[in-house]
DNA sequence: GCAGCTTGGATTGTATACAATTATACGAGG
DNA sequence: CCTCGTATAATTGTATACAATCCAAGCTGC
């Protein structure tokens, strides 16, 4: 979502805000709240033993976030994804990692070039072993390492935006099929491009790489758990 | 109808704490409120003649459009923009527009066609006659009807955040020069490619579009408005 | 029986009161 | 004169009270 800068994610652990945020947007990524389910603001306020007043200003974030629409006077309900909306995102990434992964070339540290291969090698250990939420996790880390690479706090926040804005779709198929095994080996060969610096290799390897994802979330099912409905 | 969408342009006319956003959101790019010049609840609150409770509200969503930096307990203040934020928003935003004009080529209809030309022929008329203002509304609205036509909500909206995020700074550069000409026969071809379903020459003008856009603002002293300080 | 109005409950929108936190000014001690 | 600690003022964080709005159930009149 574009367009903001700093976001800090500060997130204000301490405040009954920021805990109320991150409490509800947890929540939602993992599904507890259903698409289109309301939320009531006392509901949820005595679920968690604060107020209205922290609740609402969570409402206002996640809204913002993506992950609530906000009907004036009527409601706060869970935001639906529509298929179309999962392939859009998909093709935006493409760019935008492929555009990361170049500027990493460039920018990259000697600590997150050392994460990022250990990220590889730990990511192949848990495939042998089967650790499905350890590949999960991992692969999530990958992405978050380039994004801080690249030396972009724009570009960083745009892409992470997106990033967690489809991790309620990817969490359901990247563990279910043998799609970790490929996509660590399409990680490890963005690393060795940009530890080469060989920025158009990097660039080309990270745009296909949200190609590849895309195409096997399409292939897994991705049409039938998120059909066409329409969002109100 | 945005529902899906990251973020909502439910702008919420008619409540006070749309009207105070939307206030704070003009003020801010209009420059009545400087960079990192701190505002304050209750002042904004007297001002407006409306209590914290929807002042908070749209500070909480100021903060996320990237407007306002929040520092818990301490106050919220007006973010920063450095010349490197405006470089990476140009770089992003070149290669996404590129995808914009792409997917318009196959995407636009009859009437956002028509739109297109009117708004090229309006703007060669401004143009003539010196019409600073009009120019620079026409440039945006160009824009915007190339989002739209694009058929995406995900694209659309992330290209007009980044588009009004640096409004703050293009004010400034568009209307001083002659750029205008150049960005009104740029749009042009543009149009024309679109027009001719060449995909492939709209995406490239797109492209080349923003790099000549961000190009004129460096010339034209962009580095000494926006020096290197570093948003905290 | 049904259309349309009325009314009541539920929910959000806003205002205000109170608590917690931060920053600053001032004075005591060195 | 400087430093540190305390007190006080200012500001934000939270809770609660009240107003406005929406929705649906039920009543009325035909």
């Amino acid at each position: 979502m574009a367009g903001y800068d700093i976001k800090h994610d500060v997130n204000d652990k301490y405040s009954l805000r920021g805990r109320v945020f991150q409490k509800l947007r947890e929540d939602i990524l993992s599904g507890k709240y259903k698409e289109h389910e309301e939320l009531k603001e006392v509901a949820i306020g005595e679920e968690l033993g604060v107020s209205r007043t922290p609740v609402r200003e969570a409402f206002r974030q996640l809204e913002l976030e993506g992950l609530l629409q906000i009907v004036p006077n009527k409601g706060a309900y869970v935001t639906g994804i529509t298929a179309k909306d999962v392939k859009d995102i998909y093709m935006i990434r493409s760019l935008l990692e492929g555009l990361c992964a170049r500027l990493a070339t460039e920018k990259i540290t000697k600590e997150q070039m050392e994460e990022m291969e250990e990220n590889i090698y730990l990511a192949e250990f848990h495939e042998d072993k089967g650790h499905l939420d350890q590949i999960a996790e991992l692969d999530n880390r990958f992405h978050d390492i380039l994004y801080e690479a690249c030396d972009s706090k724009m570009l960083e926040h745009t892409l992470k935006d997106f990033h967690q804005y489809v991790l309620r779709v990817r969490q359901r198929t990247l563990a279910t099929n043998t799609r970790g095994r490929a996509s660590n080996e399409e990680h490890r060969q963005i690393m060795e491009a940009i530890k080469a610096k060989d920025a158009d290799r990097a660039e080309k390897l990270a745009n296909q790489h949200m190609i590849n994802a895309y195409d096997n979330m399409v292939k897994n099912g991705l049409k039938e758990i998120y059909g066409d409905e329409s969002t109100s």
